[in-house]
DNA sequence: GTCTATACCCGGATAGAC
DNA sequence: GTCTATCCGGGTATAGAC
C-alpha cells in the first residue's frame, strides 16, 4: 500500500529524535535514515512540519495507552498514572518535549486522540478538571525539570513526586464528596 | 569604565530575547542593537553561550528579588508565591524559557544566586525541600503549559492555580507538625 | 517516486587591518 | 575595540530529468 512508505519515514524520525533530540531531526538525516535523498519526503509530506505532526500523534495514542493500562486495577490512580506519566516521558524524553512545549496542532491531529489522553486523568479526579489540570501541571513540571537537569545534584526528585502527588490526592479527596 | 559596555550589550539581549523570541537572538541583531559589528562583540564575550549565562543570571537576581517581595507580609506565603511566580513568567516568557529549559549553568553563575531564588519558597514550605520541590514543579508545569498554549481553549487556568495550591498549602501544614 | 543540482537564507565564529 | 571580508557549516525547499 502506498502509505507504507509515510509509516516508515515517521518511524525513522522518531529514532532519530529519540536518539539524538530535535537539532538532529532534519529533513536530510530522516531521508538518509529511509535510504532516500532529502528531496524525495516531498512526495510524502509537504513540509517538516507536517512530519512533526505525525510524530506527535504517534506520542499521543502511545501515551493513551499507557495511561489506560495505569488506570487498570490501580488502587491509587493519582499514584499510578504519575509513575507511568514520569516512567514515559524519562524514556522519551525528545518525543515528550515535542509533544508539550508548544501548541497541540488539534485541527490536524485525528478526532478524539487529545480527549483519550486526558480521560484516564479527568477519570482519577472524579472528574474535576481544576484539579485535574493541577495533577497534570505537577506532573509535566517535574518531568520538565528532570529532563532539563535543572534540580540540584542529589536533588530527592523521588521524594518530591511522593509529596507533591499525595498532596494532590488529598486535595481530589476534599473536592470530590462521593470519594 | 570598561564593563559598561557589557552591561549594554546583556540589555540588548534582553530586549531582542524578550520581545522576539530567542530565535531571534542572534549575534548579528545584538550587535545591531547595540550600534556595532556581530565581530565586535567577541572583544566582550568568548562565544554567545556566555552571554546567554550573562542573561539567565540576570533573570535568576530579579525572580530572586520578586519572590523575596512577594512574602513580605504575605499570609499566604505559598499563594503569594504561586501568583508571583506566574506573573513574571508570563510578562518574561522568552527569559522564562532561558532559566528552565536547560541545565543552569551553575558554574559560571555568581556564587549563591539560585540559592537565593530558591530560600524564599524553601522558607514557605518550612524547610522541607521535598514539599518546595514538588510546589515549584506545580509552578513551572502551570507555567510551561501555559506559555505553550498547550491547555485547550477556554480552560480555566486560574481554577487549576487555585486548587493545586489550595492541595499543596494543606500538604506542607499536614508534614510540618509546627504549622 | 526517486534522483541530481541548486537556490536561498541563515547561523557562529575568525583573520587581519586600522 | 571596532571594522571589513570571509570562512564554514547547516537548514528547508524547489526545478526538472528520469
Amino acid at each position: 500500500m502506498a502509505e507504507g512508505r509515510r509509516v516508515e519515514i515517521v518511524a525513522a524520525a522518531r529514532e532519530i529524535l529519540e536518539a539524538e533530540g530535535s537539532s538532529a531531526l532534519t529533513m536530510r538525516a530522516i531521508a538518509e535514515r529511509v535510504g532516500i535523498r532529502a528531496p524525495s519526503l516531498y512526495k510524502h509530506f509537504p513540509d517538516k512540519a507536517a512530519l512533526e505532526v505525525a510524530l506527535v500523534a504517534v506520542g499521543l495514542a502511545e501515551t493513551a495507552e499507557i495511561f489506560e493500562e495505569a488506570i487498570r486495577n490501580a488502587g491509587d490512580p493519582v499514584g499510578a498514572l504519575a509513575r507511568a506519566y514520569r516512567a514515559w516521558a524519562l524514556g522519551h524524553p525528545h518525543l515528550y518535549r515535542l509533544m508539550n512545549d508548544q501548541p497541540l496542532p488539534r485541527e490536524r491531529l485525528p478526532e478524539g486522540l487529545e480527549a483519550r489522553a486526558a480521560q484516564p486523568l479527568i477519570g482519577a479526579t472524579g472528574g474535576d478538571l481544576a484539579m485535574a489540570r493541577a495533577t497534570w501541571g505537577l506532573a509535566h513540571g517535574l518531568t520538565s525539570l528532570e529532563l532539563a537537569s535543572r534540580f540540584p545534584a542529589g536533588a530527592d526528585v523521588d521524594a518530591a513526586w511522593a509529596a507533591g502527588t499525595a498532596a494532590i490526592a488529598v486535595g481530589i479527596g476534599r473536592r470530590t464528596p462521593s470519594s
